[in-house]
DNA sequence: AGCATATGCCAACACCTGTTGACTTTTACC
DNA sequence: GGTAAAAGTCAACAGGTGTTGGCATATGCT
């Protein structure tokens, strides 16, 4: 049991930083206002994470861990891709809180990019899907668009819609990003 | 021939505002930092537009019209208006601007829904297709949630991806957000 | 008990922000 | 050419930011 006061502690400056970067963004979000969510000193903040920069790294390391997708059959993976990302929106504030901050912080841009190129292109090598990076590309660009939109934007019919329905509606985009055989290339110029 | 040298600098304002607004965001984009580019002084862009937050309601006060979709044929218009984004997106920063800053900015985020909501759901309307907002907000969801990875982000695949090819892969899933029957709405429990 | 150490609070720093007012220069008209 | 208004400059303000060091308090070990 090694410390266990200044372990909660840390937690909860932890836990409200999510809170503030996801509710206002890296730069609207100050120190001074999440030591106060948390009810400690903003020096404990610096004590504890050295900078406003280390604290967000802290707040946004966190593993999206992808299902094992490989004996999902391809057709029904856009459904089921749907599904998951839509669970781990509503889960928790983690990936709001790097939608939210990837505007402007480079370290999240890193985060989210590790999430779609790093961990679900290899997944899509897996099955054996030509253009794993692209296809990834477009899965990433509806599913953070769908999550802009809904949770950011807050643009009435994307907020409210049922989770059946967004999955219905997502679900077959995303089918067809993984499996459709990809356009012949035109010209470049 | 009303004040001629007057406007000028305003033009040179309000264009560095919007370069700075588009490449920084709302927050880091500062004043000075506006008015170093024009080169001029900072008091000069409080005397002419009153407030940043006046500047930057002036800096995103544009109107993307839409193209006169009423004789396109539902089939074709998928494409169409994924080719209509592409242009407007490369055009200029203008959209730029408002995606980069709707995120902490609440006018961004009215002048976005302005757009789609307010401008692209009565066009579908015409075109007699049913729960048009909904739609609308599934096309937005797709065009944004591209133009954040390829302009904002900058998702390798996605980011150098050709114009054509774009085309190719968006065209279809905004066709079917426009044209495919709406999923049967399960229980809302 | 006493003491070292971890934990917390306070006040201040240096800097940057939007914004303002007074002052000087340029412009344009009679 | 003189003069009033427009255009531009400069310095400063009030407030907020991340960050720091010193000091008080609580904790846990021997």
């Amino acid at each position: 049991m090694a410390e266990k006061k200044s372990d909660r502690t840390r937690a909860a400056i932890l836990a409200a930083a999510r809170e503030r970067f996801g509710a206002d963004g890296y730069e609207r979000a100050t120190i001074r206002a999440i030591a106060a969510d948390a009810a400690i000193d903003p020096a404990m903040v610096m004590r504890y994470y050295g900078s406003k920069e280390k604290l967000f790294a802290a707040a946004a390391d966190f593993d999206i861990r992808l299902p094992d997708i490989g004996d999902v059959p391809l057709e029904s993976l856009g459904e089921v891709l749907a599904r998951h990302f839509l669970e781990r929106w509503e889960a928790d504030d983690s990936l709001r809180v790097l939608l939210r901050t990837a505007v402007t912080n480079e370290v999240a841009v890193e985060r989210m990019r590790g999430i779609f190129a790093a961990q679900l292109a290899p997944t899509l090598r897996v099955q054996a899907v030509d253009q794993p990076d692209v296809r990834a590309g477009l899965v990433a660009s509806q599913v953070l668009g769908f999550a802009l939109c809904r949770y950011i934007l807050g643009f009435p019919p994307i907020a409210t819609m049922p989770d059946d329905e967004v999955v219905a509606w997502l679900g077959p985009t995303l089918a067809r990003y993984l499996t459709s055989p990809a356009p012949r290339r035109l010209r470049h110029a």
